[in-house]
DNA sequence: ACATTGACCTGAGAGC
DNA sequence: TGCTCTCAGGTCAATG
């Protein structure tokens, strides 16, 4: 589920649930998934901490807090969090329990184990190390920016619209969405697009699905009719056109698209 | 150097 | 019902 959107709420959700309280103990239930940190200096750095904020770096959800080091989570294709009380309420692949002195919990649970855990005292050295692209939520994130970054590319436009070095954020769901709103066929490779189409991949992106999808707090059942994503297991349809949804493999990851309004522009 | 594929995990759902 | 097969909103190392 964890794309961009969904992040931003984890971010929201952490903000509005675990700031200020001081953290009591941390349970560590799988060691592979921490990275770069071991969960005894991990534990030792939490307990008697404080969350302080949260911010998002595309995929990325960092937690500060108030000793200068701040968790970071990724949640693969599974993850999510949880803030509960009654041990009852704990999701069922817990990774990570963190406790606090109100007696409420917060869970990092994460089914397939393909997020990652991690601890850093800098955010911004995190991000360069790991060589992500620009967040396309950030205001300086403007056509030019995204323009330098996605020209060098030669592949396919959704494969580069979801290459986390070119920008950070985007998975499988969201280039669907974009490409669909763009109208462009996801299997058209980068140097075939006009400036006029790359204008409006940036423009979706940033004014249109990302910001739309944020406001609905990324439920897909609360987008509105016009995007593709409610239709790709509904109805099926095109909610422009009408014609029946196609899906194809694109760089090993599925494509859901409508053949009529997206034309592969092949120069 | 770059784009694409396979491996990494686990579980849900389809098909028999 | 129970088994097998396929697929899943991600990322990295290996491959071409």
């Amino acid at each position: 589920m964890p794309e961009l959107p969904d992040v931003e709420m984890f971010k929201n959700y952490v903000k509005s649930t675990s700031l200020l309280k001081k953290i009591e103990k941390v349970q560590v239930n799988a060691n592979e998934m921490l990275h770069g940190v071991s969960s005894s200096r991990l534990k030792k750095t939490m307990i008697g901490a404080r969350f302080q904020s949260a911010r998002r770096h595309g995929k990325y959800l960092f937690v500060q807090m108030d000793n200068g080091k701040s968790i970071i989570f990724h949640f693969g294709m599974t993850g999510f969090l949880k803030y509960f009380k009654k041990p009852g309420e704990k999701p069922s692949h817990c990774r990570l329990i963190i406790y606090f002195s109100n007696g409420y919990r917060l869970a990092y649970d994460c089914q397939r184990k393909l997020g990652l855990i991690g601890m850093t005292g800098d955010v911004g050295g995190f991000i360069a190390e790991k060589g992500l692209g620009p967040d396309p939520c950030k205001t300086d994130f403007d056509f030019t920016t995204f323009k330098d970054a996605f020209k060098r590319k030669k592949g396919a436009v959704k494969s580069t619209l979801m290459n986390q070095h070119v920008i950070a954020g985007i998975g499988n769901i969201y280039s669907d969405e974009i490409l669909f709103q763009a109208e462009i066929h996801p299997k058209t490779i980068v140097p075939m697009l006009d400036d006029a189409s790359l204008k409006r991949i940036y423009s979706e992106m940033k004014n249109n699905v990302l910001p739309v999808a944020i406001k609905a707090g990324a439920q897909h059942g609360k987008f509105p009719s016009s995007f593709i994503i409610p239709h790709r297991s509904r109805d099926r349809k095109c909610p422009k056109c009408g014609s029946e949804i196609l899906h194809k493999k694109v760089s090993g990851r599925t494509a859901y698209f409508c053949p009529r309004c997206q034309v592969k522009q092949t120069g």
